[in-house]
DNA sequence: AGCCGCCTGTGACTAAAGTCATCGCTCTAC
DNA sequence: GTAGAGCGATGACTTTAGTCACAGGCGGCT
């Protein structure tokens, strides 16, 4: 029964890995670790939902939360998945407002809920942590921006390539073929990180591997010829 | 020539009306006053392209800035257009990337310029500045995802009649017939601002017009039937 | 085994989105 | 006035996106 981590564990050690906390002393994080609400969540569970008033933000101990937006017709649109180290929902814990997204677990995840007026207090006596949180939402700006680009000027097929080019470069592996890469749990959720449905992600795989881009392998998939799939970038439409 | 205002200006005025600078005292405000660097920008002029590095954050004096993407094609998407009081790209200052996007003026805008190193130093000095830049980028968070929403579930039509509706909550005027709103410069600038292309801009235009939903008056319009443009909301295909 | 639920793959279709070319209007410069 | 630039409207067309329906595969469960 090696599976339950110690009882009352101390969050001390997460809480240490989260970029935002870094600059803190061993006390401040203990501080923050007695205050911290642990959550664990089930596949596909929903973290938060979007409209619900803001609890706090949410330090991701383990597994990975999705954070996502859904439309009346039941189409969803991902804004971006956090790992562990990551805090999400930072965002409204600020303005005031509620959550802008919903959340999810995309596996079993462990949370650390952090409550509002607990990090406000800090970011209050802790300037640089206020500094670092800006800098992590300046990343999910960022991020945001670029789907925005993607969605507004390009076309599935080029999202596609460039979602399959990201996942290589991050945890691509190399065989002899080409670059070996794990697609999401399914198309569907394939469809949502790149804002389309389903049977145009099939259809379009399909046709990359027609065209001798890359082989089909389950829900794995080889890259065969990269630099035909970079040249989908370039004209950027 | 009473264009010109007063040479040595001083700025302290102007920065007590943006909200970040809001809790700050006279003296701290004419710190601030001090290194502001003043800028003017003819309309279309660029003030910061995309890519470039970060000088400062810009807190908008008169007149307004476009924050936008642009596509290697020529196609533009707009992310926001800021007036007197708002600042813009305040995200690369504390990001240390460059700036996420292109902005340009609207009209005659006069600009001042907080340099990166002089913001920082506030912040870690105040840290309520900080709280306060979160919650405007929180804000311009949101206004992120709200396009993202309607990128990825809308149709231009769609898109449309919500910027018009927009419009119209804000800046319309009742009459007789309905509520007259004013249209952006030209239909090329509203497709940047719904993200798609001046031909359809028309064209729909058009079609609510023949639909006798809205008259239009060359750049201005009136709104006939409201609830006929709010209906096209809900249904959020 | 047999059934069910969930997923993929595809063909056939509809409907949006976007492109191209053209016409006509208006404003400005010369 | 006249030529040219810029913009709007619009028709004809191509391409892309999305929908619907259905066939089959795989795994779990009883």
């Amino acid at each position: 029964m090696a599976s339950v981590p110690e009882p009352s564990a101390d969050y001390r050690e997460t809480l240490a890995k989260v970029p935002i906390f870094s600059g803190l002393t061993p006390d401040e994080l203990g501080f923050l670790a007695q205050r911290a609400v642990p959550r664990h969540c089930s596949p596909g569970e929903i973290v938060f939902g979007e409209g619900e008033p803001c609890a706090g933000l949410y330090v991701v101990e383990r597994g990975h939360i999705r954070i996502f937006k859904s439309s009346a017709s039941g189409r969803e649109q991902v804004l971006s998945i956090d790992g562990p180290g990551n805090s999400v929902a930072e965002v409204p814990v600020f303005d005031g407002g509620n959550y802008p997204a919903s959340g999810s677990a995309v596996d079993h995840a462990t949370l650390l809920l952090i409550r509002k007026q607990d990090f406000q207090a800090l970011c209050l006596e802790h300037p640089q942590v206020a500094l670092k949180v800006l800098r992590v939402v300046g990343t999910r700006l960022r991020r945001l921006v670029g789907i925005i680009e993607e969605l507004s000027f390009t076309t599935v097929r080029h999202r596609l390539a460039s979602f399959l080019l990201r996942l290589a470069q991050r945890e691509g592996k190399r065989t002899a073929e080409g670059v070996e890469i794990e697609l999401p749990a399914s198309n569907q959720e394939l469809a949502s990180q790149i804002g389309t449905v389903r049977e145009l992600v099939s259809r379009n795989l399909s046709r990359f591997q027609a065209e001798g881009f890359l082989k089909i392998e389950g829900r794995s998939i080889v890259i065969l010829d990269q630099k035909a799939l970079e040249s989908e970038l370039d004209g950027a439409q």
